[in-house]
DNA sequence: CTTATTTATGACCAATTGGTCAAGAATATT
DNA sequence: AATATTCTTGACCAATTGGTCATAAATAAG
């Protein structure tokens, strides 16, 4: 009984976080809002409220979905080191080569610009970074068991030196080197986890 | 022959980098440093340009220091090993955790706000990688003949390696987690790279 | 067709942005 | 003491910032 929305919510969340995602929360102006997401500026605060909001929300839909790719990996792999070789080497290296634009990885740029500042902003990451740090401790234990990791070291501490090694991988591809130097950090450090 | 300088430039200098540290270089306002400089904004931009020379020019002064800091801490260690040990689990663990004000790394919080449309943060910051990265292959390589350092792998992406988790860690830093957790994934790389 | 309800539009707003500039203050030389 | 030069100060500027709101348009129910 009113008047129908015109745009899809699903695709203007995700336009506004190509652009939260390629230039950061404080130089993505509400202009540059309302051009990414081809709407109005009276429909973006109707429908999405105030641009931290906006913000937050594309934030947390970006993690919840890199999270669950994360976890197919693993879920589809032969082994834990299958799955890890693949998270590694392919999709953190695809992650960090989108060659036109560096944008790099939204949730580390997101940590790297807000986290000291923002409490929703670092509540989202560190639960993302909890998150996964369990996945990857689960799969490294696993690996451990069936003799494919390196077992001197603790399964939750190699867990966490993944992920601050991701963190590592999404700030470089920052600075434009080339693909096969990321490749080779992530082959490397697959190799160290196992020997 | 004409009104003496009131105020010390190198300081205002140090205060200027202090604040685009803490809050990025968008995030910095011009009030921002004319609170943070203790100086008027006309005399800062006599004296310094523009913001975003101030910010150059600061970028630079941090990576020159900080390269120093690192050659030194190797120039004076017992050996290769020593050198690394105290550059990841004291030097990066110190940068990590300053607990009130997490501002994690000047530079890499610039190149992950700036690195994709700043040439000139751009080139400053892939010139600090590249000469981190050479004094770290010329230690590793060092260590490797002394038998320090696992030998199964090239030096030079060794030190690439090393780089990209200093990066990590330095991101990392921004979520506020404890100290120790930085200190075990330091002491666990550290590890990795002997064995 | 009327009406109630929701959405779309763009004009509008105060506050803040980076940046300029004229006037006054302080010094060294003459 | 006069002058030339530099530095300091704060008023001032246009442009942009995030955000609001009245109006018009579109729909479903009655």
């Amino acid at each position: 009984m009113a008047r129908p929305r015109e745009f899809d919510i699903d695709k203007a969340y995700d336009k506004a976080m190509e652009a939260f995602w390629s230039k950061g929360y404080t130089a993505t102006s509400m202009a540059d809002l309302v051009k990414a997401m081809e709407l109005q500026k009276g429909s973006i605060y109707q429908t999405f409220g105030d641009k931290h909001s906006l913000f937050i929300n594309a934030l947390q839909r970006y993690t919840d979905a890199s999270y669950v790719e994360f976890k197919e990996i693993f879920a589809d792999a032969k082994s834990p080191f299958n799955g890890m070789k693949k998270f590694l080497t392919k999709t953190l290296v695809k992650y960090a080569s989108s060659k036109t634009l560096r944008k790099g990885c939204f949730a580390t740029n997101s940590l790297v610009e807000l986290g000291c500042y923002d409490q929703e902003v670092n509540d989202i990451l560190v639960r993302q970074a909890t998150r996964i740090e369990t996945l990857l401790a689960e799969e490294i234990a696993k690996g451990q068991d069936l003799g494919e990791f390196r077992n001197d070291t603790d399964a939750k501490v190699l867990a966490t030196s993944v992920y601050v090694m991701l963190s590592g991988m999404m700030a470089d591809s920052k600075a434009g080197f080339s693909k096969n130097r990321t490749k080779k950090v992530a082959e490397t450090f697959l190799h160290m986890l196992t020997t």
